[in-house]
DNA sequence: GCCATTTATTTTATGCTTAAAACATATCTG
DNA sequence: CAGATATGTTTTAAGCATAAAATAAATGGC
C-alpha cells in the first residue's frame, strides 16, 4: 500500500480545499433511498391490507412491548417524535378503541397509555404481515449481508448519536 | 456444513409455524433508527444555521444536478414524493426567489422548474455544510465499513425495488 | 415551607405528506 | 380524425410533524 501517496495527496489538498467526504455522502443518500423505498411500501400495504397508517402502527408496536403501558413522554422518546405529535395521534387511537389512557397513579401530570385487548389483537395481525413484508423487501440479502450490515449500523448509530447529542447537551 | 440439519429444522417448522424473519426485522429497525437520527440532526441544523427546511433543501439538491431544470413529475419521481406534494413546496421556493418556473416549450401541460442564480448560491453554501455534517455523523465508520455498507445497500435497493414494484405494476 | 427549576402535556402556528379526484393536454388506436 | 387512454399538474381532505409557547404539577435547594 502506498501510504506516502495518500499522505501527499491529502496534504496537497488540505492547503486549498476542505476534506472530501463524498463517500459518506453517497452512503447517506443510498441509505435514505433504501429507507424511503421500504417505508413507502410498508405504508402502502398497511393502508391497503389493514386501512391503517404507519405512525399508528409504530405507536402500537411500542406499546405492544410494554404490557403495562407507558407515559406519553416515554413513548415520544422511544418513537423519536415530538411530544406534541403524540397528543392527536393517541387521541385518534383512543377513539378507535385500540389504545387506553389513564392518569398516572404516581404523577398527576402524566398519563399512561396502553394497548387495549382489541388493539393488541389488531396489532399482532399487522405485525405478522409486516414481518413478512420486510423479509420480502430484503430477500436479496444473505445472512452474511444481514449480519455485516447490522454490525456496521451499530457503529453508525453510536457515531450519529454522539454527534447529534453534541448539539443539544452543551 | 450440515445441510440435512438445516433442511430438517426448516421442514419441522414449516408444518406449524411461519418462517422466522426476526433478523431482517431487527435490521430494518436499526436502519430506521440510524436514518431518523441522521435526518433529524440534519433537519435541526439546516433550520438553525440556514433557516431552511429539509424538503426544500432536498428539492434544491435535485435541481442543482440538472442545470436546465426538469418538470415537476420528474422532480417528484426523483424525490420519491407525490406530485401533489410539490405544488406547494415549489410555490414557496418560487416566492422566495430560489426557484424559477416556466412553461415547457414542448408540452403545454408541463412546467419546468430550475434553480435561480440566488437559489444555486444558497444551495451550494448549505450543501458544503451538509456534507460536513454527514461526515461528522458517520465519523465512527472506517473506509472499509463505508464500502461494505455501500455494497450491501446496493443489493437492498435492488431487492426492495423489485418487491415494491410488484405491488404497482400488476 | 417557599421559590426556582425541571418535567409532562397540550396548544398554536406552520409546513409537509399522502391518496384520490378533478382537470388539461398528449398520445395512441382503430 | 374520433374516442380511449395515458400523462402532467392542481386541488381537496385528512393526517403527520415540528418548534415554540403555555399550562400544570413535581422536585430540589435553602
Amino acid at each position: 500500500m502506498s501510504d506516502d501517496q495518500v499522505t501527499l495527496d491529502a496534504e496537497a489538498k488540505a492547503l486549498e480545499a476542505p476534506a472530501d467526504h463524498k463517500d459518506e455522502l453517497r452512503l447517506w443518500l443510498r441509505l435514505l433511498t433504501c429507507a424511503n423505498l421500504i417505508e413507502g411500501t410498508v405504508r402502502r400495504r398497511l393502508r391497503e391490507s389493514f386501512d391503517e397508517t404507519l405512525p399508528r402502527f409504530d405507536l402500537m408496536a411500542q406499546l405492544d412491548r410494554a404490557s403495562d403501558g407507558m407515559t406519553l413522554s416515554e413513548l415520544a422518546q422511544r418513537m423519536m417524535v415530538s411530544n406534541g405529535n403524540l397528543t392527536a395521534l393517541v387521541e385518534r387511537l383512543v377513539e378507535a378503541g385500540q389504545v387506553s389512557r389513564r392518569a398516572s397513579p404516581s404523577d398527576r401530570r402524566a398519563q399512561v397509555v396502553a394497548l387495549t385487548q382489541a388493539g393488541r389483537r389488531a396489532f399482532r395481525r399487522m405485525a405478522d404481515a409486516h414481518e413478512e413484508w420486510i423479509a420480502e423487501l430484503m430477500a436479496g440479502l444473505n445472512q452474511r449481508d444481514v449480519d455485516d450490515m447490522m454490525r456496521i449500523l451499530g457503529k453508525m448509530k453510536l457515531s450519529a448519536r454522539r454527534a447529534a447529542e453534541k448539539d443539544i447537551v452543551s
